[in-house]
DNA sequence: CGTATCGCGGGGTATTACTG
DNA sequence: CAGTAATACCCCGCGATACG
């Protein structure tokens, strides 16, 4: 199994097993690519068969899974949207979420030109992708190939597609705003009720419909963001102190910081920085 | 001084009932 | 089905304390 990771949540390249995933969404938004064989695929109330050369991109909180046990080579990533913004604020910088964000999904049957250009993208991806704790350069680097890929995808989505998933409905539109305002603020103190009144909503239902969509309770998903902000803090500069991290990244005590941080990586903070 | 562990109390969550 | 209200209970945040 995978750990989490700083800035691709989930990688598996030329994933050739047959397990059956069950249904499922996430926070996260999700890119798969078929490279041989063919899969049939289930989102929303959509379903339809992959063959090679296709690529399709997720909002992730759409249910969505395999349908029953196929043959094909699949990649398969997973990034929050988090990550990625830093990315988007160059000047004259392009929408790279846009295509994400809009639709429950995008599908592509590319061409053999794109696909040629994919296979090197994601193998680029392959080469700087890491387990465990990173050194700084590899998370550049890292960071760059999936802005490549991001770039490629938004190229492709500029041009028709064959298929365009239906706009996400209220629910998903709400966890995505909820999810958007976590990623913003969760540095600084964020109450439940900051948090209703921020996206319009009342708590009860909130914290409702974000588990029924993310699987994750509200503060699971800011826990799990603050602990991957305070390993990048770590990995940018070794000599921060734990309790200095803590405070950075929106924990209010130490003690909860180390319990939560040991509980998410497997190490307390301060194994994982001087790791 | 910085960090980890523990027990307790309150806040957040899950649940159910309810409205339009 | 979208959203609100009420409530019981669990877990997280908190402070005290221990440890290196």
């Amino acid at each position: 199994m995978h750990t989490p990771q700083s800035i691709i949540e989930f990688f598996a390249y030329r994933m050739a097993d047959r397990i059956v995933r069950f249904l499922h969404s996430h926070p996260e938004y999700e890119l798969i690519y078929i490279h041989s064989g063919w899969y049939n695929y289930f989102v929303g109330v959509h379903s339809f068969t992959l063959t090679e050369g296709d690529l399709i991109i997720l909002n992730g909180l759409s249910l969505h899974g395999p349908m029953m046990k196929d043959s094909c080579i699949r990649t398969d990533i997973r990034f929050s949207e988090a990550d990625v913004k830093p990315l988007t604020t160059l000047p004259d910088s392009v929408d790279l979420l846009k295509p994400f964000r809009d639709f429950q999904y995008y599908r592509w049957h590319l061409d053999l030109s794109r696909r040629n250009e994919i296979e090197q993208l994601l193998l680029n991806i392959r080469r700087f992708y890491y387990v465990g704790s990173p050194d700084l350069t590899s998370y550049n680097r890292l960071r760059a190939a999936l802005l490549e890929l991001l770039l490629f995808v938004y190229d492709c989505s500029l041009t028709p597609m064959e298929q365009k998933g239906s706009v996400p409905v209220h629910k998903e539109i709400h966890v995505r705003k909820t999810v958007t305002y976590i990623e913003e603020h969760f540095m600084n103190d964020l109450t439940l009720d900051e948090l209703a009144e921020g996206v319009h909503l009342s708590k009860f239902y909130l914290t409702r419909i974000f588990k029924e969509l993310t699987g994750l309770t509200v503060f699971e998903y800011i826990n799990k963001q603050r602990i991957k902000e305070a390993k990048l803090l770590f990995m940018s500069d070794r000599n921060r102190t734990v309790t200095e991290v803590c405070y950075k990244v929106g924990f209010k005590h130490p003690p909860n910081f180390s319990t939560a941080f040991k509980r998410l990586v497997g190490v307390t903070p301060e194994q994982f920085r001087k790791y």
